[in-house]
DNA sequence: AGCACGCCGACT
DNA sequence: GTCGGCGTGCTC
């Protein structure tokens, strides 16, 4: 017989390198099971053994001489789907990153290291039989596989039956599921969780309208912004959506922000859709993250709830995605890989002909931009719950007035005021410790990081001083090292520096403080949030910490520190974000009875961004922003990439980019070019940054310009400790 | 990214 | 005479 020729006897696999490319193997004929793309496979690879992906399968390669491979480590099923692997080789293009590190990143953590795809069983993959299963209704008698699953229940000791014994014995998930439904079969871990599915609220008349926008739409690409203010009910929005999509025997995919996956936030799905959320957040074990990576793969789990990776997870039946806080920066990636996930979702709704719902209180302003070209379908939720008003905004002019640790008096006194009326205040600023700043009072010496373009923070009552932006901790010096004095003078406020001083003024109000030195464990902010929320009379002071999910019902006094830091900076985004967080904190206060009002220290009154935020009218101030960006020919009106660089001594960082420049600017004709210029806090951690900055309206002309830096930058000899990047998109510029 | 190979300084 | 510094080059 003849050898078929066309057998693959070759693979094209992507290693985890920063390699912009991908190698060809050998397969040694001797497999158990057929080699697929999306497969992990475990290779040789100079002389060291690696975790690699196998992108294609060939009959023959423009290399020589082939390695075979060690073992393929997927049995049958690819670890990434065909959806997954087509996702994962867009992006490396669309982020000019290489190929082997976004598939590595597609995977989780456990399936990086050679081994079998599967989970390890855990205590809570555990169902037993419900105490009260007799007085249910039993399956029906045609129902035979679930009559049998109630009788594996009975006879099993304890009535309990853990994953592993379920599929030892056959049984699959959906089934599980169905008795679970009926009441007869519950989860053994799950603590104060309800089996039963809460009944929904009724919604009011904007948010059935959202509902049956989106809900018309399911079953075809479509995208919509909605634009749901503080307290209008977006998340029962979700629910529906969720609830609608599922009915069609759809899945879906909601993304929230870092933090804004609380146990709150989890419950609150659980118990409308028991038994049928996973959710991906930093908080859990690799090995729960790869159960629930599974489960939702399997289809066991319609539901999946996750911060930004976990718009790289796969959902076969995937009907529904859902991104809130669409504005979130979280959702950008700031290291390696600079993925969007809001970006890839649309990306990832556009393959799925499916809805895609970003949501936000303060909209982005690409968001915007894409309502304004008439590319998303804008949606709007403007009523408060309970007809809560909005908070009165008010300026405090604070030049050339007395300050107490940062506060005026007018701030004070309507802190005062405020706690004596039995409500709470709430004080933000984004800035932790005690002062930013430690100056010697004999000589002017002032306390700089070593490592980084910044002065150290001082943390009072540990008596360090910090760097709050490499990991450097210093003890509190007694004297000056330069003159010996031994008088200090504390500079500008922090968060602990509020929290003494107004716990001095008023000593029989409690005050707390929620920032990332008070709050360490995982739940801390939840823990105290529930405290503010059942105590009276407080003042709550935090970071921007503060600023996401929670409310607080009692606050009725906002205070914003110092507003000046973001209205000023050479970044054009820095605006867009501080606004999106005075509107985001200012949402924190007030209900129906008891209206608030946000009170803001600045010395610029006259500021125009100010002035529009002033009038409630984060969509006016959007509105300007996006005028004056078009102007500008910014993003989101032009796109946008930053190559940056970094070394230990600043010339070679800065050698790098012009190099870079040189080679590119022949080519980048209608790009324009900015830098290569230091980053304005030039150190960080011991290394110089340089950016050098591209912006055009011509995407295509952008993305192949791009393509150019990537051969050049390999290309260009650098220094050992030179590192570089390319950043697509980018959410700041430097 | 790793890891080896390679050519120049201070140690047994 | 070697141990080891990190420059540079490769990985199917």
């Amino acid at each position: 017989m003849f050898q078929a020729v066309s057998k693959p006897a070759i693979i094209e696999v992507a290693v985890p390198c920063p390699l912009r490319r991908s190698f060809d193997y050998l397969l040694t004929g001797k497999e158990t099971h057929a080699p697929q793309p999306g497969q992990r496979v475990l290779v040789p690879f100079g002389n060291r053994r690696l975790v690699a992906v196998i992108i294609a399968l060939k009959t023959q390669s423009e290399h020589q001489k082939l390695k075979p491979i060690i073992e393929l480590l997927d049995a049958e099923t690819p670890s990434l789907s065909a959806q997954q692997l087509a996702l994962g080789q867009w992006a490396a293009q669309y982020y000019h990153h290489p190929i082997g590190d976004c598939l590595q990143q597609m995977l989780p953590v456990n399936l990086r290291k050679p081994g079998p795809a599967e989970a390890r069983p855990s205590p809570d993959d555990c169902w037993q039989l419900c105490a009260d299963w007799q007085s249910k209704e039993a399956p029906a008698n045609r129902a035979k596989q679930q009559l049998a699953l109630l009788d594996a229940f009975v006879q099993a000791p304890q009535h309990r039956l853990n994953r592993e014994q379920l599929t030892e014995l056959g049984f699959k998930r959906p089934l599980l599921n169905e008795l679970i439904k009926r009441d007869l079969v519950e989860a053994v871990a799950s603590v104060g969780i309800t089996n039963t599915a809460e009944t929904p609220p009724t919604l009011n008349a904007e948010q059935s309208h959202v509902v049956d926008a989106v809900t018309a739409k399911l079953g075809q690409f479509s995208r919509f912004l909605l634009e749901g203010i503080t307290g209008s009910g977006k998340t029962e929005v979700y629910l529906r959506l969720i609830h609608a999509a599922l009915q069609q025997g759809k899945q879906a995919l909601v993304l929230v922000p870092e933090i804004g996956l609380t146990p709150q936030t989890l419950e609150r799905f659980e118990r409308r859709f028991p038994a049928q959320v996973a959710s991906l957040h930093s908080g859990m074990s690799d090995n729960e993250r790869l159960k629930n990576w599974l489960a939702v793969r399997q289809g066991d789990t319609p539901i999946l709830l996750g911060t930004r990776s976990a718009i790289l997870a796969d959902l076969p039946k995937l009907g529904l995605i859902i991104v809130d806080e669409e504005h979130d920066p979280s959702y950008k990636q700031q290291d390696g890989w600079r993925y969007s996930a809001r970006d890839i979702a649309v990306k990832r709704a556009a393959d799925n002909h499916c809805p895609v719902v970003l949501g936000s209180a303060t909209p982005s302003l690409d968001s915007l931009f894409n309502v304004e070209r008439g590319r998303y379908a804008l949606l709007q939720l403007r009523q408060r719950a309970g007809d809560a008003k909005p908070p009165a905004i008010q300026l405090l002019d604070i030049r050339r007035q007395n300050l107490h640790e940062g506060l005026s008096t007018p701030l004070l006194e309507n802190i005062g005021q405020t706690v004596a009326k039995g409500q709470q205040a709430l004080i933000f600023l984004n800035r932790r410790g005690f002062a930013p700043t430690l100056q010697c009072h004999g000589c002017g010496w002032i306390a700089q990081c070593g490592n980084c373009d910044a002065r150290l923070t001082v943390h009072y009552r540990r008596q360090t001083l910090k760097c709050h932006h490499c990991d450097a901790t210093a003890a509190m010096p007694y004297q000056c090292p330069d003159c010996g004095d031994d008088h200090w003078l504390f500079e500008g406020p922090g968060t602990e520096r509020l929290e003494m001083l107004l716990q001095q003024q008023f000593p029989n109000t409690p005050v707390y403080r929620i920032d990332r030195d008070t709050m360490n464990r995982q739940g801390d902010v939840e823990n105290r949030v529930e405290e503010i929320r059942r105590g009276g009379a407080g003042i709550i002071i935090g970071t921007q910490m503060l600023a996401k999910g929670h409310h607080f019902p009692n606050v009725t006094l906002v205070g914003i520190v110092d507003m000046d830091a973001g209205l000023f900076s050479a970044d054009f985004r820095v605006v867009e974000r501080s606004a999106q967080l005075l509107v985001q904190v200012a949402g924190r206060a007030g209900r129906a009875e008891l209206a608030g009002r946000v009170l803001i220290q600045t010395h610029c009154p006259e500021h125009p961004a100010l002035q529009t935020l002033l009038k409630q009218d984060y969509r006016r101030f959007a509105q300007q922003q996006l005028a004056e960006r078009q102007r500008l020919q910014q993003p989101p009106a032009s796109y946008c990439a930053v190559l940056r660089s970094d070394a230990v001594r600043l010339q070679r960082a800065e050698e790098f980019l012009q190099q870079l420049a040189s080679a590119l600017r022949p080519h980048a004709k209608g790009i324009q070019m900015m830098g290569p210029l230091p980053a304005p806090m030039t150190r960080r951690a011991g290394r110089f940054r340089c950016s050098l900055i591209l912006q055009t309206p011509n995407r295509a002309k952008l993305h192949q310009l791009l393509s150019l830096a990537t051969q050049a930058g390999d290309r260009i000899k650098k220094s050992s400790d030179l590192r570089w990047s390319i950043d697509v998109d980018p959410i700041e510029l430097f």
